[in-house]
DNA sequence: ATGAAAGCGCTAACAG
DNA sequence: CTGTTAGCGCTTTCAT
């Protein structure tokens, strides 16, 4: 039941014109007198006509596609990145091939999105192996990296200040007066985690604070509850405070420390977590994290992808969005000691 | 410093086979020989060779393209969903156009469907006006609703049992002895909220008790704030229980009614939700709520889609996918009451 | 089993 | 400003 689609050659036939004269009038600023411009839009109205999008891509050498490639799990921080990437792309006139990556089966996704004849494309989180980024480097294809970076890779990323979220949160909890401090880590294989935590422990120990404990939680609730566990299922001096390296696990750590351990937060236990995603925000978590503006890294993502693609430079770019603290209820505030108090001054 | 991307001419001349030839080797169940189809494979290896999956769909008249479209807004339901239709799709030898579309612009993104050819159509949410619907009948391209329906279009849909969602919560808090029950509504254009609260209400009719009091909440966190506000508010008599349009909502239904309100659920006040989204499990909520399967959703979307691709069928085909209820501990159990109590016995 | 040739629907020179 | 012409890279008859 498919109808034929209507080509440029019929609506040239019904409004008396050369086929060409009709590509001109779909093409943006082609010198076409207005006049028969408009009667080629009306033949093209009432004959249903639009432009076939491949058979443009083909001559031109310009698909108008980007490939956005999201990881296949459950996550606060990747739904709305992908929504707001894509939203912004089309935005910019282009449209998005979604692929959804399992870690195994990246290369089948690379095969496809080179036969697509992509522009671009960002990579949210699958690590690109070097075999699959010479790939696309071979063929020309910029590459940008989305809250991940790859020293090795010819591909431009955009990231959050990692570094500078641990510091933060290392400062906050250290002025709080907490003693015995932990971190949760994420996926140890991601930039994220491992920066996060750089940033973390250094801090600490330029306040003269060594971390207490450590676990790691593979960004999952699972893992985060069994980090937690971990840390806290013991019976002997149990650290006062945790950062947890993403609200998604941030959540699941309060809920095992709340309701499984019986341990209350704050006042047994500071949480601070990062990445200010939805659920942080709910009052039964009213979470202390770290902002990282999605909108701020995907502006810059879809920026630092169509610049390269319009210069078709091959200098890969790298681009560090700021933080800052959102300090909400799930940990004890610093204590702001008056000279009265004698203590420190 | 685009490359010019390799083409089969030279594969052809590199592997001094005909064009074609390079073309059938790369077309499962063409008749080349295995020596030749070796060499040629050999050829396109070295020379970095993918086809034109542009080329291919003109000439073929199939894009193996499907449009996905999905709302703009965070919602924990539709993340998933997207997610894994695109799987599915992805794993049939689909890839998928993203669409993010907002009420206002789904004009303009039916128009780049069209062009790009895409072979059917997935609408998550978006009301589809009825011209942009006959724009997509009329060119033959099937489309399937996802978690909606709309009578007077030409499109397939897959929802959930919403209705019966609604029975199972009435039957259940009226078991439960709630005699004071309100509910929530999500955004009343939608299929999805007027079903469920249709069969709530319809059940609770059944028992001879009629609803005694109801909000809307728009599907947002906002909404359901303010929802519940109005309901419980007040300092008449409250409602004793209310039955959520989504868990989305749900939450923020709970966050207010402990928080703000100083009521506990469920002892003062019990709540159910629908949809059984990640942050139901959570311990702070530990909502009751309507388990619908997002999996199941998205295979009968699939196999409704590919079917009508594959028939050449026009007959939409409505599907409606079982739900349950999940119990967990934000709502009154049921009471069985034993003989002894003497009561209603 | 393989090659030659036609052509999918369009854009991009090139004339006029 | 407009028409003519030549392909983009591929699949698909049709011969051989």
């Amino acid at each position: 039941m498919v109808r034929k689609a209507v080509t440029s050659g019929d609506v040239a036939r019904h409004a008396n014109v050369s086929q060409s004269a009709v590509s001109r009038a779909f093409t943006a600023g082609a010198s076409v007198a207005p006049a028969t411009r408009a009667r080629i839009l009306e033949s093209a109205d009432t004959l249903g006509y639009r432009p076939n999008a491949l058979a443009r891509a083909m001559i031109s050498g310009r698909s108008r596609l980007i490939a956005l490639v999201s990881p296949n799990f459950d996550n606060y921080f990747y739904a709305p990145a992908t929504r707001i990437l894509s939203r912004k792309l089309q935005e910019r006139g282009y449209s998005n091939l979604l692929f959804v990556a399992e870690p195994d089966d990246t290369d089948e996704i690379v095969q496809r999105i080179m036969q697509y004849r992509v522009e671009g494309i960002v990579m949210e989180a699958a690590t690109l192996s070097s075999n699959q980024a010479d790939e696309c480097a071979n063929t020309g294809v910029p590459v940008v990296l989305f809250n991940r970076y790859n020293a090795t890779l010819q591909a431009s990323s955009v990231v959050s200040d990692n570094q500078e979220g641990g510091r933060l949160v290392a400062d906050f909890l250290v002025n709080g007066g907490h003693k015995r401090i932990a971190f949760i880590a994420g996926d140890e294989k991601t930039s994220t985690s491992r920066d996060r935590e750089t940033g973390f422990t250094t801090e600490l120990e330029k306040h003269g604070v060594t971390l207490a404990a450590r676990a790691v939680g593979h960004f999952t609730s699972q893992g985060a509850a069994e980090a937690t566990r971990q840390l806290f299922g013991g019976d002997g001096k149990l650290p006062d405070a945790v950062f947890v390296a993403s609200d998604h696990m941030a959540v699941t750590v309060m809920d095992v420390l709340r309701d499984e351990l019986g341990l209350s937060v704050p006042d047994q236990i500071s949480v601070v977590g990062h990445d200010d995603s939805e659920p942080a925000a709910l009052a039964a978590y009213n979470l202390t994290t770290v902002t990282q503006s999605i909108e701020e890294l995907a502006v810059a993502t879809v920026d630092t992808l169509l610049e390269r693609i319009d210069s078709d430079s091959v200098t890969p770019k790298s681009v560090v969005v700021p933080v800052k603290l959102n300090v909400r209820g799930s940990a004890k505030l610093p204590v702001r000691l008056s000279p009265a108090c004698g203590l420190r001054q």
